[in-house]
DNA sequence: ACCATTCAGTTTATTTTCTGGACTGACTAT
DNA sequence: ATAGTCAGTCCAGAAAATAAACTGAATGGT
């Protein structure tokens, strides 16, 4: 298969994984969501080839997940950032952080701590049934077709 | 950057994302979360080739999000299963379903449906805050440096 | 005994992608 | 005039992915 394929599965992990399941879109929207905007941010953060850069950041663009907005003329430049979309990514990434947390984490602790604005707390993403409200297990979902199957 | 120096990152997202930020790897992790086990039904589904494959199941066994588990002898041969720390990547396999489902369902609906076991209802998958249980905004959180960072 | 089939890979040659480094172009600051 | 900033593009070589064939251990049929 090819990659361009994944995104006509009938699957939306496929379909979602088509647009940001690569390494480096991944880092770059881990950035996005700490605040980076700028090409050369990016760039000098991530450490990859401007090349790669400057094509995932285009990707990105296309698919409606960050936007170009400028912020100067004379010369004119633009800065990336997060679209609804894009902020809707929100959850993967947060999912991702807390893997990372539990799993590689050194003995000192997380590398970055994350408080709730709203109840001013330190905390931890968890996952919940949007019926029940309570904390989900993979044990405990049951996965069967549905409308759009195909 | 290469990508192995991603994981002696002093970041959760770069370490996790060294191991499973990887189309194919993302892919075989999500038609683990549905039950799939053996090699051939990778490669079946997968329709990737089976060096790929191969070479990504093992990294995912090295890692130990994945196990080996016999399942007869004569001639010996494996499955693969999740492992605890497997079952761990289930909130982010339930990120990137949900936002497939909503931004990229078709008019029909999403492809598959998720039953919590538990209260008996199809669910969405809602991400909350573990200190005051409220659902989580990207906008609400701040970020600061923690224990672990450099 | 012989041949086909299953399963889990490995090997190989070719195609595709990524990399580092130099370069472009519009402008500002000294 | 010269250097510097920013956002890229271009290029040749290196690395990774691909399809297709092959290996090897065993089973099942005739």
């Amino acid at each position: 298969m090819k990659w361009d394929d994944l995104a006509d599965q009938p699957c939306s992990v496929a379909r979602t994984v088509a647009v940001i399941g690569d390494r480096w879109t991944l880092m770059i929207l881990r950035d996005c969501f700490l605040g980076i905007r700028r090409f050369e941010d990016f760039q000098a953060r991530l450490g990859i080839s401007r090349t790669i850069t400057a094509e995932r950041l285009k990707a990105l663009v296309d698919e409606g997940v960050l936007k170009k907005v400028p912020y100067q003329d004379r010369p004119l430049r633009h800065e990336y950032r997060l679209t609804d979309k894009g902020l809707d990514l929100y959850p993967v990434m947060m999912a991702v952080v807390n893997f990372g947390d539990r799993h590689y984490a050194g003995e000192a602790g997380p590398p970055l701590l994350h408080r709730h604005r709203t109840c001013g707390c330190d905390f931890q993403p968890v996952i919940t049934c949007s019926a029940c409200h309570e904390p989900l297990a993979a044990r405990e979902v049951e996965t069967r077709a549905g409308p759009g199957a195909v």
